[in-house]
RNA sequence: AGGCGCGUAGCUCAGUUGGGAGAGCGCCGGCCCGACACGCCGGAGGUCGGGGGUUCAAGUCCCCCCGCGCCUACCA
């Protein structure tokens, strides 16, 4: 019926992600709170290509996205991208580089333009990427960090955390990169390991006279050229080598110059030797010079004592003028110099070679220098960010919310109800309680809303609220007592009278039995969307007020759990966050000084209300208009296409995306025009409803408007705007309220946050996660995400880390384009085990490329077998086979772990269950099982016959395409490509898209044990017969005879019953049942069963005694091994029965193996 | 230095409350049998890093040691 090429992954998952995005399947426009999953995307950087790391964060996320949505979740997969400030500048410098040009040649503003230029190649090439992986993100939601909405996110947070006190500006040692010319937080530097010297400098001690008394003080230094710097020189208060010294003051050795501190007082060479505790006496001499200005362990130790900051090194790098001579030397060469002069001088008294660790700039991995500067800081350190952050992960916080709702109860007479079932638009289903319903209990908005209830009958009315209580998933429930006319698919269905319940929880109808409060599953009676018709004889309805307190649990659960305490750990010691960068690509600090008053000016477009003043104020701060304008440029940015959402403009994304308001608004230039002047003159005052503020004025010279800024303060509109941006960590902490609109008050904001689940690396805990929880919990005093699930990196095969410069990554790109982003996306879940690192090698992607094969192989043969009027065939089809029933088990086994293991986020063993049933299960033994009734011929002459053999024919097909449709859900989260190929090929099928049906799930009615032990039984017993046929060398294609010998009924019962599929898979000519083994045969046995085969001709007994020989031994290992168990008493005594009974039963089948091996030996031997 | 993790078949790794050692790849032998050679059938291979302890029973819990990896801190 169907034609299938071979496999080819490409051409499907071309068409399947394409098809995905155009008709937009994985958008919700408005989700319900109560039924929503939400994840944002840990948001790529903008500079880089997708990784192997990404391809596993992602595909991990899509996994349990995919997977909720097809349990009814309504899922919002936010995605975006990260702006990246210091990665993305360096990226653009060195573009620029290329072509001769450097940022401070042009500017600024021409700076950012090529950034804007540069960046949407990049961000493209990564989202088409994603797209290749078959993310089933919401495209519509798109979010980038440094979009309209954002930038304005970030200075409301500015300004927050400002006016309360929790972000400030100080003088700071902080680390920073002489190359990119900025401050980088603790984070972005990395220490390493380098062979260095400690030089040993000796510093004559003076008189107070300052006359030098011959005495030296000896201090160990690593950076000889920062003792031009140093204001003083110390030892511990304990060291009794140095007690004396205490207070006097030494000569700083070649500093004959001038030195000046911070504010440009004058500052001696003449240092004190002062105490502190924390020099360390066994390190170098036990004295240490003290560079406040160059070392952070100085600068904490130069606050303390008040000494004067004197700083040597510059921005670049460079020796400042109070190095002296050694002035504009950089600071590598100042080290030479510095030593050489010592040693002319003397004072070096000897060179030690040391390994230390050294800060180098995460990004170009240049030395960082530790510098004295102004910088802007969180204080994260404060009770009010670092305590909540602290408990919302150690402890969690309940929060006790009191809800009012309001039930209707009404007292009915004769209540009838009627509940049709549509699926798909068509009924499947129709329950008929007439005059048989006892009560009725509906939800609304996920609160209980009414109960219908026979009047007067509290009792009812009490059973019905407890249930209510204890169903936790439904949208109505009706409970009946007597017979209810139930009709499924046009065929009336009998159930035995009794009292019953129907739960409709939004997706299906299930069918209870109630007896007393306790509830018992029966089945699943009709999927779909149910309606609900009610009437009754008389009504009288009272409504009550119900206080509900709804416990709310805020707390973030780290998985695996270690991750916990490492998060912990770091937040118990947090320092302040340095925020600010010196660099041009990022959001401006929205800080403007008073040049006149001194004082420090936040705005935000709080500081305006009306929508024009809005857009015109954050077009200005982010830099996308001068302070002055044309009207023109305004209404050309507004009505070009927006960045992210290229289908709409900018001045839509305001309303959309920023405000979330304003939907009719309009702007142009015309009416800005307009707007202006009005606001421009004082005349207008007296036209009634339009006010003047005075905020734009007219620059008749240049011709353009301008927005007035005024100090707050002094009302001074001579201010500058602070020239830093902040770091790009800071925004991207308000990503998970961020994308929803924060901090406008937006339905996504009401109905998606706090997202359930955010996947990242462990790298980044610190960086972005710990971050997220603090600005989370402060801005919108609940958690950004209930589940962290942090994966494992992604390494070579050596368990090296990948990287450029080893040049040992595996592109996922490559990999796709060589084995299908399916293969790629099973192996990285397979591989995926909590707690331990990935290593890769191409070879395992092949491995599951294969595994894809194999299902689209075991497609193509239902497919191949399923008649063009199957459909038609399939009332008359033949009652299942135990084979059919055995296949259905394990699919509901498999369901059942799947569950449950994605539930754990255990990926790889829902993977292994489900590779573990396609290949082992369904291809190795239920099709071969299937092939005796697909191919059997029917006789054309025996119409009876005929039909019988069709129709079980029939069967086969069906369970073929029923267990294969099914599985092909399962399957479909970690591979959806050839899933959504395969199911869209079914007949079995119809809809839009597998990722919109439901994930199968254990139906216990489904689970037939009786056949499964059968099935497993015949199993063993074919793969004795192989593993002898195999022995005895005899070649597959050779049909032997063989007969057998049993004493147990069960395996007796089997043989007889399976006799064709054992004759079919063993290769046998025959299989009869005989009393002793028949001359000529070569015996073997399963479990209770003896077979003997027939051997025609010489057959080479050697190695089959050597297999046997063998067996034997392991056997009496075992046995051995039980014995000893069995003779301890203490283990009979102690251990529990069951356990005790288990040995013993393994002891007697030991024992009667031996026996049949012994007897089959001494034959074999004889 | 402190903390965390890992050490199970040649390789990569599963092993969920402590009860007869598993998978994939690789290897060996045999097969193009009407879905699939990206396949089928059969098979070999392990003192679960070492030592001690708890227990009737330890790959699984506790302690020590060895090896590997990571993180944090210090490094004048």
């Amino acid at each position: 019926m169907n034609e299938m090429k071979e496999y080819n992954p490409q051409e499907i998952e071309e068409k399947w992600s394409k098809y995905w995005i155009d008709k937009a399947i994985y958008h919700v426009e408005k989700p319900q709170k109560q039924k929503k999953f939400s994840v944002v995307i840990p948001p790529p950087n903008v500079t880089g290509s997708l990784h192997m790391g990404h391809a596993l964060n992602a595909t991990l996320q899509d996994i349990i996205v995919r997977w909720q949505r097809m349990k009814g979740k309504q899922c919002v997969w936010v995605p975006g991208f990260d702006h990246a400030g210091i990665a993305t500048q360096y990226v653009v410098e060195k573009q620029l580089a290329k072509e001769g040009i450097s940022r401070l040649e042009i500017g600024r503003e021409e700076f950012l333009k090529k950034v804007w230029e540069w960046v949407p190649k990049s961000r493209n090439a990564i989202r088409t990427q994603l797209t290749k992986l078959g993310v089933s993100v919401d495209w519509k939601r798109e979010r980038f960090t440094l979009d309209e909405g954002f930038s304005r996110a970030v200075r409301k947070a500015f300004r927050t955390l400002y006016e309360e006190g929790l972000i400030y500006r100080a003088e700071y040692i902080v680390n920073w990169c002489p190359k990119d010319l900025t401050a980088l937080s603790d984070l972005e530097v990395e220490y390493e390991e380098e062979k260095g010297s400690l030089w040993y400098i000796k510093y004559p001690v003076v008189d107070e006279q300052g006359n030098e008394t011959g005495e030296f003080i000896t201090v160990a230094t690593t950076r000889p050229e920062t003792m031009l710097g140093d204001t003083a020189v110390a030892v511990n208060p304990n060291d009794e080598r140095y007690k004396h010294l205490i207070g006097k003051k030494v000569k700083l050795p070649l500093v004959s110059w001038e030195r000046k501190d911070l504010k440009g007082n004058k500052v001696s060479n003449l240092i004190p030797i002062i105490a502190d505790e924390r020099v360390k006496m066994d390190f170098g001499t036990g004295a240490v010079k003290i560079t406040p200005a160059h070392d952070p362990l100085d600068f904490e130790i130069g606050k303390t004592h008040n000494l004067p900051f004197v700083r040597v090194i510059d921005e670049t790098g460079k020796m400042t003028e109070n190095a002296g001579e050694f002035t504009g030397l950089d600071r590598y060469e100042a080290r030479k110099s510095v030593i050489e002069k010592l040693q002319e001088k003397g004072y070096l008294e000897k060179e030690e070679e040391i390994t230390h660790s050294v800060g180098h700039c995460y990004r170009c991995k240049t030395v960082i220098e530790p510098m004295v500067s102004v910088q802007w800081f969180v204080k994260v350190s404060d009770e009010r960010i670092k305590d909540i952050s602290i408990k919302v992960v150690e402890e969690g916080i309940e929060e006790r919310e009191e809800k009012e709702i309001f039930v209707q109860l009404a007292q009915v007479e004769e209540l009838s109800v009627v509940i049709p079932v549509k699926d798909d638009g068509k009924y499947s289903a129709v329950i008929v309680l007439d005059k048989t319903a006892k009560f009725l209990v509906g939800k609304r908005e996920g609160e209980l809303a009414y109960i219908y209830y026979p009047k007067g009958d509290e009792e009812t009315l009490n059973l019905a609220r407890s249930l209510a209580e204890e169903i936790k998933n439904y949208e109505f429930f009706v409970a009946y007592e007597g017979v209810p006319k139930i009709v499924i698919a046009g065929n009336e269905q009998l159930i035995e009278p009794g009292t019953y319940l129907f739960i409709y929880d939004g997706n299906k109808v299930d069918l209870y039995k109630l007896e007393g409060k306790k509830t018992k599953f029966v089945k699943t009676l009709a999927r779909g969307e149910a309606d609900l018709e009610v009437t009754q004889k008389s009504i009288q309805v009272k409504v009550e007020k119900i206080k509900r307190v709804e416990k709310k649990e805020k707390k973030v659960r780290f998985i695996p759990e270690h991750w916990k305490k490492f998060y912990l750990d770091w937040m118990y010691n947090l320092k302040d966050w340095c925020i600010s960068r010196q660099i041009w690509w990022g959001h401006r600090i929205p800080v403007w000084y008073c040049k006149d008053c001194g004082s420090v000016n936040v705005f935000t477009d709080d500081d305006f209300d009306r929508v024009y003043d809005k857009i015109i104020f954050n077009l200005i701060a982010d830099g996308k208009i001068d302070q002055e304008f044309t009207p023109e440029e305004v209404e050309k940015i507004l009505k070009s296409p927006h960045f992210v959402h290229p289908e709409i403009t900018v001045l839509d994304f305001y309303k959309k995306f920023v405000f979330h308001k304003y939907h009719t608004t309009d702007i142009t230039a015309d009416s800005l025009r307009l707007f202006f002047t009005q606001d421009a003159n004082p005349m207008a005052i007296l036209t009634p409803g339009v006010s003047t503020r005075n905020i734009y004025r007219y620059n008749s010279q240049t011709k353009k408007w301008r927005m007035v800024l005024r100090c707050k303060k002094c009302n001074s509109e001579n201010l500058q705007q602070d020239k830093d941006v902040l770091d790009t960590w800071f925004s991207s902490a308000l990503w998970p309220f961020g994308v929803f609109g924060w901090p406008e008050n937006t339905e996504d904001v009401n109905n998606l946050y706090p997202t359930d689940l955010l996947v990242t690396g462990f790298d980044i805990i610190f960086f972005w996660v710990a971050r997220m929880i603090m600005m989370g919990t402060h801005f919108t005093k609940d958690i950004p995400f209930h589940d962290v699930y942090v994966h494992a990196l992604v390494r070579d095969k050596y368990g090296r880390k990948m990287s450029k410069t080893i040049g040992n990554v595996i592109d996922p790109l490559d990999i796709i384009q060589k084995y299908g982003a399916d293969a790629l996306r099973f192996t990285l879940a397979i591989l995926t085990v909590q707690g331990r690192d990935i290593k890769l090698a191409e070879e395992k992607f092949e491995g599951y490329k294969h595994f894809a094969n194999k299902i689209w192989n075991a497609t193509r043969y239902v497919l191949m077998n399923t008649p063009e009027d199957f459909i038609a065939r399939v009332p008359y089809m033949a009652p299942f086979r135990a084979e059919d029933k055995w296949i259905i088990t394990k699919l509901n086994e498999t369901a059942e772990i799947v569950n449950k293991a994605l539930s754990e986020y255990q990926y790889s063993q829902a993977a292994h269950a489900i590779y573990e049933f396609f290949w082992s299960d369904y291809c190795d033994w239920y099709i071969e099982f299937t092939k005796e009734r697909i191919y059997k011929r029917a006789p054309e002459d025996n119409e009876e016959l005929k039909a019988k053999v069709e129709n079980e024919r029939t069967t086969a097909i069906y369970t073929l395409l029923y267990v294969l449709e099914k599985a092909l859900r399962i399957l479909h989260p970690f591979m959806p490509y050839i899933t959504e190929e395969l199911w869209h090929r079914l007949p079995n099928t119809e809809g839009e898209s597998i990722s919109l049906t439901e994930f199968p799930e254990k139906n216990e009615e489904e689970i037939y044990e009786e056949e499964k032990e059968k099935i497993e039984r015949l199993r063993e017993i074919i793969t004795t017969i192989r593993s002898l046929r195999s022995d005895l060398q005899i070649k597959p294609n050779i049909k032997v005879k063989a007969s057998f010998r049993t004493d147990s009924e069960f395996s007796k019962e089997v043989i007889e019953e399976f006799k064709e599929h054992i004759l079919n898979l063993a290769k046998l000519e025959s299989f009869e049942e005989v009393d002793k083994r028949p001359e000529g045969t070569v015996a073997t046995f399963s479990r209770d069963t003896e077979i003997f085969l027939h051997i025609e001709g010489h057959v080479d007994l050697e190695k089959l005694i050597e297999s046997y020989e063998k067996k034997r031994e392991k056997i009496l290992k075992e046995l051995e091994r039980v014995n000893k168990k069995l003779s301890n008493e203490n283990f009979l005594k102690k251990a529990p029965a069951h356990v005790v009974e288990k040995e013993k039963q393994i002891k007697e089948e030991l024992e009667n193996d031996l026996n049949k091996l012994e007897e089959i030996l001494k034959v074999l031997k004889g």
